[in-house]
RNA sequence: GCCCCCAUCGUCUAGUGGCCUAGGACACCACCCUUUCAAGGUGGCGGCACGGGUUCGAAUCCCGUUGGGGGUGCCA
């Protein structure tokens, strides 16, 4: 009679959504999918003063575009933790009742100085047989038995703590209010938590917490402590340091899949020699025994790689849809009279392979949108520096003033041009380029020439031979 | 300091005693293709931290060293 599996996901509402988050999320999310179980998501929002309601929503918006949909029937929540306090305190109490909590009213200065005194770090368990009762200012504190405590962690396998190194840790504060280590238990214990998948960081709680599971009158959970994921410094992700935001990410064009791939290939890798797979596959593949016990580099460049196989792989209509938010409204670049989705349509495949992120979209085609492009000067004054640049340019539009204004004739009037100064392609187009775009690179020049259509080209090639004296 | 975890190319990984003169991906380099830039193709560079065992045989098992990381809060 096998219970059902229930996975949680247990992050507190601090700030913008970590991607190390996502990870630890995405894992709960798979295992509860596998296992037809359940992934319950908890908000652990009890009183500390970094708490905001703001980043609630946050999570579950991130939740939601990295699929971890709150109506799915395998979702359940979002709880509160601060809604469950009297639970909280309830536990506490009871622990005292039967002898496995005490009371102790030193201060933070008293046990430091007391451990300055006998040379040993730490609580040393002053007031275990003091007799205290509840008071204010006194905190609650576990009671740790001797012996020791081992851990079945389905990454790590057995992790056993000696007990004698764990202090006795407080449970309550002194102003009542129950800390992470008792409420996290309770909540887990109260929801029907089976396992428990979270950041290597909690291993060193993991005995703690099994204490309180087992002197509550529980089973504890099946813990699994995944690696952390680290930057090139090889030191945790931290919202200071680093940019860790799904947010951030999103809002830079990184696509959803593309996330959830990448992220999932961080301590793990799907069967075969391919990784960037459907999430089908690593739905069906992951295993948790087969994560890595080292922590990884959450490399950037490599998820952009992951982002531009993906917008490639799109078709190209669905391309267009995903760019929308960069090309329209207050993101874009350009006045929303001037944009045209027509045109925008025509080049969208060109752009396609050229990006890693949508973000980068609007700057590759803006010249489309504008009266007269921005010219980039360093791209002038390389493109113009060429003695044969202002000559050949010259020639180009005096053919383009009667030539056929297509792609393919618009192509051998510049050849022909360079033929006859024995120029190749490639160069002959620079200043070309320049005077249209504004930059000197880009999509291939002339689809979008023979979009811009005859008059804007030649004014634009007006503009830039003007510049040049 | 103490406790715990970890150790394959620069990075992410495959590898669970013989299939490994260690495979793939990102990055980097070269060449091909080419309308700049991409994309694509081909090739290249580059690694089992070190030292001892165990074994006919070790990247894989054991021990030690070194190195990294996490924790050590009346934060979560």
């Amino acid at each position: 009679m096998a219970q059902t599996p229930r996975y949680r996901f247990a992050p507190s509402p601090t700030g913008y959504f970590h991607v190390g988050g996502a990870r630890t999320a995405l894992y709960n999310w798979i295992l509860a999918l596998q296992s037809n179980g359940v992934f319950v998501l908890r908000i652990e929002d009890t009183d500390d003063s970094r708490n905001n309601p703001q980043w609630t929503q946050g999570i579950l918006d991130a939740l939601a575009w990295l699929g971890i949909d709150n109506k799915d029937s395998h979702f359940e929540g979002p709880f509160f933790q601060s809604a469950n306090a009297a639970l909280h305190v309830e536990a506490a109490e009871k622990l005292f009742a039967q002898g496995a909590a005490y009371y102790c009213d030193l201060s933070s200065e008293d046990i430091q100085k007391r451990a300055k005194e006998s040379g040993k770090q730490g609580y040393d368990g002053y007031s275990r047989d003091r007799g205290l009762g509840p008071g204010e200012g006194r905190v609650l504190r576990f009671r740790v038995p001797e012996g020791a405590t081992i851990v079945q962690d389905q990454v790590r396998g057995s992790v056993e703590f000696d007990n004698s190194t764990i202090e006795d840790f407080v449970l309550l504060r002194g102003n009542g209010s129950p800390v992470f280590l008792l409420a996290n238990v309770v909540d887990d214990v109260t929801q029907g938590i089976t396992h428990v998948v979270r950041a290597e960081e909690h291993l060193p709680n993991a005995p703690k917490q099994q204490m309180i599971w087992r002197a509550l009158g529980h089973e504890p959970p099946v813990w699994a402590h995944v690696p952390v994921l680290v930057n090139e410094q090889r030191k945790k992700l931290s919202k200071r340091r680093d940019k860790v935001a799904v947010e951030q990410y999103r809002e830079e064009g990184i696509l959803s899949v593309a996330m959830k791939n990448y992220l999932m290939t961080l301590g793990w890798a799907p069967i075969g020699d391919t990784e960037i797979v459907p999430f089908e596959k690593i739905t069906a593949e992951f295993d948790l025994s087969s994560v890595n016990h080292s922590p990884a580099f959450f490399d950037i460049v490599k998820l952009h790689s992951f982002n531009a196989d993906y917008i490639r792989a799109m078709p190209v209509d669905e391309f267009i849809r995903a760019c929308e938010p960069w090309l329209v409204g207050a993101k874009a670049p350009w006045q929303a009279q001037d944009y045209d989705a027509k045109v925008f349509a025509e080049i969208a495949p060109l752009v396609q392979t050229r990006v890693q992120l949508l973000q980068d979209v609007p700057s590759m085609v803006d010249f489309l949108f504008c009266d007269l492009p921005t010219i980039d000067d360093a791209a002038f004054t390389k493109a113009f520096a060429p003695e044969w640049a202002s000559a050949t340019l010259i020639e180009i539009r005096d053919a383009f003033k009667t030539c056929e204004f297509t792609p393919d004739a618009l192509k051998a009037v510049v050849e022909a041009v360079g033929e006859k100064h024995s120029l190749k392609l490639g160069k002959m187009q620079a200043p070309l380029r320049v005077a249209v775009t504004g930059r000197s690179v880009g999509p291939p020049l002339f689809e979008p020439i023979a979009m811009l259509g005859r008059d804007a080209t030649l004014k634009r090639i007006d503009v830039a031979l003007a510049k040049k004296v």
